[in-house]
DNA sequence: AATGAATGAGCATTCATTCAT
DNA sequence: TATGAATGAATGCTCATTCAT
């Protein structure tokens, strides 16, 4: 009973902390923020941050963490029912887009924060951010064994391509003070993406 | 003679500490960066830095801005003598990577420490990031006029998919300790973007 | 029980740093002062100084303003019991140069640093040494009235003539390395307060 | 030639070092003022005033020296012609807020700058301030002697109560912000001195 | 004498983290 | 678990003074 209640409590708090951290980070940027800031706005004290995390950088990594694997499970399991090679990277690029706008203060910690470091960008690399990159490019290769795409390109390479251009979508929107829909660019990067921009030569 | 003087010593210890901070930013992230470090790289005195600059934030501005504006005037006059909108945007595409190859810890502090704020960004948005997009989309826009790019394209987005998947190649180059060339990826992104992934279905 | 342990740490801290703060400013001066010092004679850490008041400029302030409503609420108790005003100004006399000799360092912080700055200076007196000088000036009015002082003069400045010469005699004394009893002098100030030096002309 | 030259250069520089100091000083305060604000308010470079000062505090003690050797000689001069100690004493009042009057910056400087220092008040003491009161106490004896004052009274003391009282005025005429003459205060200050507050008792 | 660029010691304040309760 | 008072290391910037020219 004890137990159950201290883990959904812990529970709470470490996500409370999370979330306020998230908000925290966005507005005022990971070196701006006061871990008392974080803890204020989650209502505990500035001492039961570190009963949760370990350190200030230990929240912002947990943020990536957490986030990253939630969407990857997410964009997993949405390409499950998918067979059409350009319709995974379709629906990747859509849910990228979507799941930004969907959590403006994450996406500026996403955007922002973990760009400021080469460390923060380094560790997140090895942990999350190497996975979504492989799904892009597995979804790639397998368009390149369907005959869909070009096998003189290499797939690393656009897996990149295609995440540096949706990447400077949601940076883009970031910075513009959110006056536009983000998701419908989706369609805009995979029509250049699919189909370049050079017109027909007939 | 004295002016003469005068400026090429004041020119020389701005330059000085310009040099050092971009090598201190680069290494340690701006945050982490103490002004001792730059002037004692620099070897001056702490407090000749604010003979200078007004404060640390103005050092990382003075970087970006004179970086961009040699970068853009460079880049406009390369372009000059090319008319075809497809091979300005490749000659865009090397400058780019070639740049950024030629200047390490430049090309981290552009990418990194720029990156991890949201007021950086913004002042520097408008300060020299819009004009080169610009630049960008001039180009784009002229090969839709000479009819060589598809005019159901929308010419900002493009742009910004092209800054985007070149911007992610320097990022990753960065992060991945150096030990590829960067500049032949100018032609990989160029045949994505020119020609899209699609197999022709012939 | 807590809470009063609290409140008495809470307290004995914050009296622990004032006291340090009278003797570090009474040697040194305001100016010259580092709170450093003022931590250290307090055994406490820097930082905790900042738990207890919001700036180096606060710590003064608070001295002067809990010694001046603790002298005017005592002067004022003492002088409820005594109905003549020559009496009282009397009391006032003996009170002030008591009080200043028996902290000689808090006499230094009121006759030295207090003085250094119209800024203080304009602040202790709109706070707590207009009603010092109003509590002379009433009982000299009362003289007055009680026609016991001459109604030919002015009473706003008989209270500055009044207390310009008790503070005469403490700065003296504070500079004179403290070799001879200050309160006896008191009586030497009422002499020609009260009479005048001119012999009586027989 | 050039010598004379030189030497009236500076003299002149000199002189406007300290004209500039009176106004800095008065205006933010000695620990507050800049060597750079002195010398950017006389027009020359900042290394010049260390040719004719060597230090900021040096300064201040011939602000201090210069003032007061002119106030002394000039009341001495004042004085010769008057035979009557107690018109000498009302002269010396009279000057002594004159003078005040006349230069409200060179005022500010005396009555706040010179206070603010325990070992500035101690150095001026023995420069040219003790040489003031004596001047008051040598009038005041002469007084005695003649029978004019009472000779029950310490002179040294009464020196100081009236040179306490015109003090006073003379700072509360500085706090005021100005908006009354100060000379006539020196004939209240007098009626006390000589008279007394009491009435006669007839 | 005059300049003003250069120096570098000096310091108030902040804030991540700890720990006694 | 939770608290929040206490810690003390860390640093951008200032400014009196020097000195090469």
């Amino acid at each position: 009973m004890t137990r159950t209640t201290n883990q959904k409590n812990g529970g709470d708090k470490r996500e409370a902390i999370l979330k306020s951290a998230v908000k925290v980070f966005a507005s005022k940027g990971y070196f701006n923020s006061k871990v008392a800031d974080i803890a204020g706005k989650a209502k505990i004290a500035d001492g039961t941050v570190y009963l949760y995390f370990k350190s200030k950088e230990e929240i912002l990594h947990s943020i990536f963490d957490r986030a990253m694997s939630e969407f990857i499970s997410e964009g997993k399991q949405e390409l499950e029912g998918i067979s059409e090679s350009d319709k995974k990277l379709r629906r990747i690029a859509e849910l990228h887009l979507e799941k930004m706008s969907a959590d403006r203060n994450l996406a500026i910690v996403f955007q922002v924060q973990l760009r400021g470091s080469i460390k923060f960008m380094r560790e997140f690399s090895s942990a999350g951010f190497a996975q979504y990159l492989e799904l892009i490019r597995d979804a790639f290769e397998e368009g390149q064994r369907q005959k869909l795409f070009r096998k003189d390109l290499n797939p690393v390479v656009c897996s990149k391509i295609f995440f540096g251009a949706l990447d400077e979508m949601v940076t883009n929107w970031i910075l513009s003070k959110n006056k536009y829909e983000l998701k419908p660019l989706a369609d805009e990067v995979l029509k250049v993406f699919f189909g370049g921009v050079f017109a027909n030569e007939t």
